[in-house]
DNA sequence: GTTGTTTTGTTCTTACTGAGAACATAACAT
DNA sequence: ATGTTATGTTCTCAGTAAGAACAAAACAAC
């Protein structure tokens, strides 16, 4: 609960205004706005004048829906801020530009060589790309970042790299787990939307996820929460490249089945592999279905242990997860549920393939990049 | 986010302030309180003059501390209200009175008959010693509570336990896990007092716990989050009777402790040959040191994997968690430190003995009840 | 013991906020 | 053509916290 003056006020108020519109899944009015605020029109008037001449908003004539005085419609202001957003593959990634609201335009990709010359790429395609309006910008990447700042990448090799080092400070940067940021997108734009507590997992080589209070990521201590794949909770006896014993993501995705096939599981090498087996398993090849019988049950039964601890209100799946409960859905709700306490089992939380899609992580990096905008010290200084 | 009008500001910094005061680790003088919340002296004045009529607060003399006019400190208003805090353990149960601040006394406690008929006992506590001043009641008990109201307690063979039955309304009424609130007086009044992320373990048949971020117990979609336990985090093979398959509670606590023996693992009448496990394994037992052994190392092993997914700032525990931690802190941190992913080893989260001790789960249930009073509503009715 | 220093309390003014009432306006319905 | 409905606009008003200036109460230094 911070400080608050009654000049504060009118920036928090603001800042609400900016946030409802950002979040909204379609255009708000400005009549609409005041009541989602419970503001009265003639605040709602004077707050969204001052966000127009700040060149935050702008009025365009709404379609009128039936009697009454005709309303407009608050749209991102044509030379309002904007976010970058860029997604790091493990040999590819996309740059992509962001308006309030979410409206997002592809800039450029390219390809890397899995050094970290990768950042150099970017903020180069940044530099390409950007103009004043360029506020924050968002990255998004499949491993642990220590602090934000110290990244931890064991199928890149990349062991301690320093972000700082590789990261310009001409705009307000902003670095974040893909699954963690996956997760964050359906919380904000997605099958999460409007969710209290919700969990998110992320499946690809293998398994991360995070806990979504409120439309919120949560970070714990060092911004390295969500690790999820990195529990014993399928009783694997293997050991994992993250340095533990038994890890669930010995068991879930595209590394557990290239595991099946005797192929090591290498990163970024697999993924076809993977497709494969799905192909073959809807073909009715029979190892592969097996392959995917198990994961889809070390999936279920995670998720179970993890419901009775976090008890959260829904549960989205992304990348393989989404293939896992097309082909697989009663598998992973029964598994699931065996792994709940059993009074839990009348109201499993429902178990949903995320809506936004493969561009998961690069929505989530703009919603970080965006939440360093739609604070009430940047509005300020905006204003 | 919520609405915010030039009016209800001032019930927002009110509410600010009776917070700092009763979260304070020490009385706040009105000088320190105006600093703590950066506002103005006179702003200050104004605002503890309101709360003074309103005989929420009371301002005497404070001892000076060296150069400058002297200043009053703030404390709990003589007339203002109060919270009763109940703790219900297997067999008994503890009523008492909390103000604001946290100052506690002890009103009563009896024994009760494992049924629900302790609510009834509690409730003729209550009305035995409430005044105009009660304000709210905090119930702590040993057992998942669904939505606040659907009791599953095991041990006592309550199924689902309407509490609403049970429970009388002629006060507002919260009830919450005992390792939950636990953990919540640790967060508030103990050792992880200041944390943004934390975890609260509670070990006494089995164990429990609950994630803290800033200082706030998460409930989940249901409060119903924190059975760490029930997730098979150390690959025991028994059923537990739960429902669910090789939970961690099986090889931590009490309950594991007597199995050792050869003991069912019942819930209330073991307390006794758990400590008689520690006290002989204190004196050099075989066959009691390897049970506390396993006990710590199953414990470790499991509190790695729930670092690995939350990256709490630190652990605490509390219950048997603290014979462990006296007795085998090498052992449990050596085995935390296996189950953390190779890159969070070097800076692996403190695990610590709670500070708040036996009535932890009774100043739990007393912040909860603190909890509805100071909000901006019933401020704002009270003024 | 006098004087200066430091910290806090108090008073008054000021800039600013959002609410509310009254009225104006622009659509649709009859 | 007239009434209805929803929204925009203008003006007044009660209320907020900040800031400046001053007063008061303690200690420190000489």
């Amino acid at each position: 609960m911070a400080t608050m003056t009654s000049a504060d006020l009118r920036v928090h108020n603001q800042a609400r205004l900016l946030r409802a519109v950002h979040d909204a899944p379609e255009p708000l009015t400005r009549a609409a706005a005041a009541r989602l605020l419970t503001i009265g029109r003639n605040t709602a008037g004077a707050l969204v004048g001052e966000l127009e001449r700040a060149r935050l908003l702008h009025e365009i004539p709404a379609a009128s829906t039936g009697r009454g005085r005709p309303t407009t419609l608050l749209v991102p202001h044509p030379e309002g801020p904007l976010a970058f957003a860029a997604d790091i593959r493990e040999d590819s990634w996309t740059l992509a530009q962001i308006a309030l609201g979410g409206e997002l335009t592809e800039l450029e990709s390219g390809e890397h060589d899995r050094t970290p010359a990768v950042f150099t790429q970017i903020r180069e395609a940044v530099e390409r790309h950007a103009t004043d309006r360029l506020a924050a910008v968002g990255i998004a990447i499949a491993g642990p970042i220590w602090d934000g700042r110290w990244l931890h990448i064991s199928h890149l090799g990349w062991d301690a790299v320093d972000l700082d080092e590789h990261l310009g400070d001409a705009w307000p940067t902003v670095i974040g787990n893909d699954a963690r940021l996956a997760g964050l997108a359906e919380a904000r734009r997605g099958a999460l939307r409007g969710t209290g507590t919700a969990m998110h997992f992320h499946i690809d080589f293998d398994i991360g996820g995070t806990l979504l209070l409120a439309g919120d990521s949560q970070g714990g201590a060092h911004n390295i929460a969500g690790e999820f794949g990195h529990m014993p909770l399928t009783g694997s006896p293997l050991r994992c490249m993250c340095g533990a014993l038994g890890c669930w993501s010995l068991d879930v995705g595209t590394n557990a089945l290239m595991r099946r096939f005797g192929k090591a599981p290498g990163y970024g090498a697999g993924r076809e592999l993977g497709r494969e087996v799905l192909r073959r398993a809807e073909e009715g090849d029979a190892k592969a279905a097996k392959a995917v019988d198990d994961n889809a049950a070390a999936l279920g039964r995670g998720l179970g242990a993890l419901a009775n601890a976090l008890d959260p209100e829904a549960i989205s799946l992304s990348g393989l997860g989404v293939d896992l409960i097309r082909l697989r859905r009663s598998l992973i709700e029964e598994t699931c549920e065996a792994g709940l306490m059993a009074f839990r089992r009348s109201e499993a939380p429902p178990i949903v393939a995320g809506t936004v899609g493969e561009i998961g992580p690069l929505r989530g990096a703009a919603e970080i990049a965006f939440d360093e905008v739609l604070t009430p010290e940047w509005l300020g200084s905006r204003l």
